[in-house]
DNA sequence: TCATTCTTGAGTGTTTTACTTGGTTATTAT
DNA sequence: ATAATAACCAAGTAAAACACTCAAGAATGA
């Protein structure tokens, strides 16, 4: 389970973008003042959206970065996932190995867990984010 | 947002012992073979699963560790928050000072998957791992 | 009494995290 | 042209966290 700084950062940033998109592109150092992430830090990150086609970017006056499609098409799992964040809580990822070669006693409730995690994620976008939709979002969980 | 082997040991050894409570005591050697957990790891895990009053113990031969209540009356939240692994995903804690003082952009959505994931653990209990109960869950996000 | 088992505290190598440093390359305005 | 801007890139690093190990001690039962 993966869920620190690193994609924290980089949700803020795209959530800065799509605040102020409509001014143009925008700069790393903007975010970086905006938003109290390090520049450098920054770059690293976009690097990373960038090849994950969330992002395109300009050099020169005038440049910075835009998102690469709509607000309402980009989930905040996708942001996650392309700066190589992962949710899987299982310690053998999914291969059903985590003890000797054999599942372990919890591993179908880390893959319910990080099933539940991921959908979370992929349910929300950038724009739910922007309009705040997020803050009444209803759970259920039931059992079968 | 932590979620790492240390939970995932402590909930394991849980469970182990929740398969063989009509055993009597279990062991942490037994434990340790069967789990395949490094043994002074467990000493440090049940050290911390006996303040949270998870288990109890004997000493001596025949000792070991039994569950203190039923296994329907631990959920996995509770072994995960006795082991010290938090699932606030916030870099603030919830103190809201993310960025500079204030509420970074993506606190609120922090705030929901913590409490999602939150809620999830707090619905599962041991019993129902036992009885393999959570690989039929039904998870349903829905928007207000 | 002796083996067993929990209990406790300290130490340790490795990995990850969150950066920093120091550049280079492309683009634009003057 | 040239200077400023801003993306791009590679490498290094201090601090923290992780997943343990090691060593000793104390209670218990056969």
């Amino acid at each position: 389970m993966k869920l620190t700084s690193k994609g924290r950062y980089a949700v803020t940033a795209m959530i800065d973008i799509a605040l102020n998109q409509d001014k143009g592109a925008i700069t790393l150092s903007l975010i970086s003042e905006r938003q109290g992430i390090s520049l450098s830090y920054l770059e690293q990150l976009f690097s990373k959206l960038k090849k994950a086609g969330l992002v395109s970017s300009a050099r020169g006056p005038g440049g910075g970065y835009r998102l690469s499609r709509s607000a309402n098409g980009i989930s905040i799992g996708d942001i996650i996932h392309a700066v190589d964040e992962s949710v899987d809580i299982r310690k053998c990822g999914g291969a059903a190995n985590c003890n000797g070669g054999e599942e372990c006693l919890s591993h179908e409730l880390w893959t319910s867990l990080s099933f539940t995690i991921e959908t979370f994620l992929k349910s929300i976008t950038l724009q739910d984010v922007v309009d705040n939709k997020e803050t009444n979002v209803i759970k259920q969980v039931n059992f079968g």
